[in-house]
RNA sequence: GGGAGCAUAGCUCAGCUGGUUCAGAGCAUCUGCCUUACAAGCAGAGGGUCAGGGGUUCGAAUCCCUUUGCUCCCACCA
């Protein structure tokens, strides 16, 4: 095959991934093979792949294709999550940029636009993965709201209906003005801002004194119906136990009541109390039976219970109220204030507290497997420091507010009889069949199903058992066979919304795990450390990248950067770094397949000896690749891979066998070289796998697999000669020595040299032919006196020479080598320290004292050599 | 307010149970090379008081305490 001199990746990738999926490489049926099973994080149906997403999944892709390549059945299942309200959110933009208001649509017409969109935005996201070289098996991608996923979720709702966990109520809850639903706390982001503190007089009823009370939102004075001090307060020890007070601008009389939650030392120690819009007030309210006023309606407006600023939004009430608060001289001051507001996850507002009718699932129970799993290690964190952000929560877990005020959603299975009293079931003819049994005359057309649908998480914590179809039909062979699946690969902001709640399901419907391992990734931020995000535009479109470095550059940048749990500190550069280095795999192969073999040509002692180091080498990285993944250290086993090619292979293993100019190579070294390209490709596949499938479909030997996808991963059959490794990094240094020699006296190298040197047990006589061809050397010779006119170098403690008939500078010469004595002397006297130390020699492990003996004895050897040197040249 | 984590070369990070020439890697920088696989390359070089202070120890980047700086999570103080 004639190959061009540069890698190209957007000539082949389409052409392997399409390769890949027409021989069905990625599907996955059970069969007697251990399986390897990752779900993914199902991204937001309408979506579009991000940086994270990037990181995600390639991680999770190279754990699938390792797994897959050891020969186990690896089968990773995508999808994509409805994602309630972020979905419903871009309907109603979109309508109302059309013109459309979401309020004239009856549920079934904006479900039918909400569908339409899907079909239209749904799954470009996974296509967009294919770009990114996703091995999933494609067949089986799940919906969260597709039929089988949906009727999942309405099982599993009636089931905890039934077992009493899921309750409805009138509750505080965080209400979204914006999307007009309520969410749950985890949807809740809090965030410090600058608001004001406003000191608002409340007149004394039948006294012309007041009481001063200090408040953020002034606009709720509409919905206060009581003051509340604290009873030790000397401030107010005067008031009458049935004082009275009137409210501001609104003229309400309200009771003082007395309770020790309020803190003496805030604003003056007064507190107004609205127990519809505060959490605290409402249980204040709760206790003193305090009527609760719900001043707001759902948009976020004044409505008119009051009559006062009715339809004006509540923060310009506010403004309009401190306006007239002041004119009415009830203002006693305003001052800047930072506290802590709740914003909307998805829609960034910010949040009402309300008190409105829900569903709860009560969440005790189910917590406590959970809960003990992690913490027993029966499911691994990695890193393990968010098993105390898990324990924390769990072990304080609050009931889940699973109802949202949506249409698009599963909706939630609750029907309504015309004379009160629901009934819970899957379908409409249960419910009918059950609430006949509780009044016989009803009909279908009597029972109202609620409105409300279900929080999007209520369907993704099923996700690894829906997709196997595990709640429908728990026997089924492929949820015994897939479940419970390995890794699960994510971002740590999701641990509650998600990764606790798949573990509840997963104990409550399974009894089991719904995954051995967690790997947490970081965030993806810029090189300056900053979130990605829209509005920064410091987001690069992934696909972009791609196209300019090749998806297996784009992979490898985001391995580069990837430590488990720490952020990502993305730059193009590392995109660069990808690229390069798939480049580098490239040209290697050129240069391999560019080589005539000679089967008459007997094998070039260095070539031998090359193979005998590689062979040793290849153990060796093989096992601490093996231990680095075993770790999911997968940034780490990237480098090791990194530069076992690029170092160790190229830059000197290929290098040591490499003919002459248009020479043959023999057909020996040509077949090792092969496998150990073989070996590599395999190696580094699960990496970057169009650049290695496309080499290995050219390189792979005779009656190999049909793809790289499946071929098998190398193992290291015994360990690996760590002698011959250290021996052979003896060479090494004497190859670097020389070529440093050359550097310094400006000698080319195509100009061969002379090398004496004077014979020890740390000569690697059984790498000299390496030497002797990497270094350009015309003859080696062992010599007994040192050579003066030599440029002199030492290597452990072999002194070798190279002669340059004088051609040396014997003032440097002399200097380099006073400082390696002063070096080493240095150094032998901090090991003296230490072996003369009576309590280092006594208490330290033999095997440290034995250490510290042997390099006293190595620097004394050197210490020597360079004083015979300094001595010869002198 | 509570909790967790981080601080090592200009940048991004390794450094595991305290002990190997332990102070490392990649990138960046500098020097020399368009050497017939690769300039997306090759051969070299410089660069760190391991955040500051204290302690434990024969021995500390590593363990403990403390100060400073940063990050994240949790929490209803109006």
């Amino acid at each position: 095959m004639q190959l061009a001199d540069k890698y190209s990746p957007e000539l082949i990738e389409q052409k392997w991934y399409d390769f890949w999926i027409e021989n069905n490489l990625f599907h996955s049926e059970p069969d007697a093979r251990e399986p390897y099973t990752i779900v993914i994080p199902p991204p937001n149906v309408t979506g579009m792949l991000h940086m994270g997403h990037m990181l995600n999944n390639t991680l999770q892709d190279v754990l699938v294709r390792r797994a897959r390549m050891q020969g186990k059945n690896a089968c990773w299942v995508p999808g994509t999550d409805h994602a309630s309200i972020a979905t419903e959110a871009k309907v109603v933009a979109k309508l109302k940029a059309e013109g459309i208001d979401k309020a004239s649509l009856t549920r079934e017409e904006f479900l039918k636009h909400a569908w339409e969109w899907k079909e239209k935005h749904g799954g470009i996201i996974l296509q967009q993965l294919r770009k990114l070289g996703a091995s999933c098996d494609w067949e089986r991608t799940c919906f969260t709201m597709d039929e089988e996923r949906s009727a999942s979720v309405l099982k599993v709702f009636v089931d905890l209906y039934n077992k009493g966990r899921i309750y409805r109520g009138v509750r505080m809850v965080n209400w979204d003005p914006s999307a007009q639903t309520a969410l749950s706390d985890e949807e809740v982001i809090y965030k410090e801002s600058q608001g004001k503190l406003y000191y608002l007089r409340y007149m004394i009823e039948g006294s012309d004194k007041y009481i001063v009370v200090a408040t953020t939102r002034p606009e709720t004075i509409l919905g206060d119906t009581a003051l509340c001090v604290n009873p030790n307060d000397e401030r107010y020890k005067d008031l009458p136990a049935d004082a009275r007070v009137i409210v501001p601008l609104v003229g309400r009389s309200i009771p003082v009541i007395r309770d020790e939650y309020v803190d003496l030392e805030f604003g003056t120690g007064a507190l107004k109390v609205t127990p519809a819009h505060d959490v605290n007030d409402y249980m204040l309210g709760e206790k003193y039976g305090l009527e609760a006023i719900d001043i707001f309606n759902d948009n976020g407006t004044i409505n008119d219970k009051v009559g006062m600023y009715v339809g004006v939004d509540r923060f310009e009430c506010r403004k309009v109220i401190e306006g007239d608060l002041t004119a009415a001289g009830l203002m006693e001051k305003v001052e800047p204030y930072t506290n802590n507001v709740g914003y909307s996850e998805r829609t960034g507002v910010a949040i009402e507290p309300k008190l409105s009718m829900q569903w709860f699932l009560s969440m005790e129970e189910l917590a406590k497997p959970a809960t003990a799993a992690v913490l027993e290690d029966v499911i691994k964190f990695v890193p393990t420091k968010y098993k105390n952000t898990y324990r924390h929560w769990m072990e304080n877990i609050k009931d889940w507010c699973i109802s949202r005020q949506l249409w698009w959603g599963h909706r939630i299975p609750a029907y309504y009889m015309p004379k009160g009293g629901y009934v819970v079931a899957e379908t409409a003819e249960e419910a009918l069949r059950l609430a006949q049994e509780k009044d016989a005359s009803i009909t279908m057309a009597d029972l109202r199903q609620d409105e409300d649908v279900l929080d999007t998480w209520f369907s993704s914590w099923l996700w690894p058992i829906s997709v196997f179809d595990g709640i429908r039909n728990p026997n089924n062979p492929e949820i015994e066979y897939y479940y419970p699946t390995n890794d699960l690969v994510t971002g740590p902001d999701i641990i509650f919304f998600w990764i606790a709640r798949m573990i509840m399901a997963g104990y409550e419907w399974r009894n089991e795990k719904p995954f051995s391992n967690v790997y947490f990734t970081g965030i993806v931020r810029d090189k300056l450390g900053r979130k990605m995000s829209k509005q920064l535009g410091n987001s690069p479109d992934p696909l972009d990248l791609i196209a300019k470095y090749g998806a297996d550059g784009m992979r490898i940048a985001m391995l580069m950067s990837a430590s488990a749990g720490n952020d990502v500190m993305f730059d193009e550069a590392l995109c660069e770094q990808g690229r390069n280095f798939c480049n580098k795999i490239w040209n290697a192969y050129r240069l391999v397949n560019m080589w005539e073999v000679d089967a008459t040509i007997a094998q070039p002692e260095a070539s031998k000896q090359a193979i005998t180091w590689f062979d040793e080498v290849m153990l060796e990285r093989i096992e601490r690749i093996n231990h680095l993944m075993a770790q999911y250290r997968i940034s780490e086993a990237f480098t090791e891979l990194y530069r076992l090619f690029w170092d160790d292979f190229s830059g000197w293993y290929l290098e040591m066998v490499k003919p002459a100019y248009q020479a043959p190579i023999d057909a020996k070294t040509l077949a090792s070289t092969k496998h150990y390209f073989d070996q590599l490709l395999r190696l580094m596949h699960p990496f970057m796998p169009f650049v290695t499938e496309e080499i290995w479909q050219d390189l792979k030997p005779e009656g190999e697999v049909k793809s790289i996808v499946v071929a098998e991963q190398p193992k290291a059959e015994r360990e690996a000669n760590a002698a011959i490794i250290a021996r052979f990094g003896l060479a090494q240094e004497v190859i670097s020595a020389i070529r440093n020699i050359r550097k310094q006296k400006n000698i080319a190298q195509k100009e061969a040299l002379a090398l004496n040197y004077i014979a020890d047990e740390n000569y690697p006589a059984e790498f000299e032919a390496v030497i002797v061809k990497m270094g350009n050397i015309k003859e080696v010779a062992t010599v007994v006196e040192k050579d003066p006119t030599a440029a002199a170098f030492i290597v452990k403690t072999t002194q070798y020479f190279v002669p340059m008939e004088g051609n040396i500078d014997k003032e440097a010469e002399l200097k380099k080598l006073g400082d390696d004595l002063t070096y080493y002397e240095g150094f032998l006297s901090s090991v003296m320290k230490k072996l003369s130390n009576e309590r280092f020699v006594s208490s330290a492990p033999e095997k440290v004292v034995a250490n510290e003996r042997a390099k006293q004895a190595d620097a004394e050897a050197k210490i020597a050599a360079l004083k015979a040197q300094i001595a010869a040249l002198q």
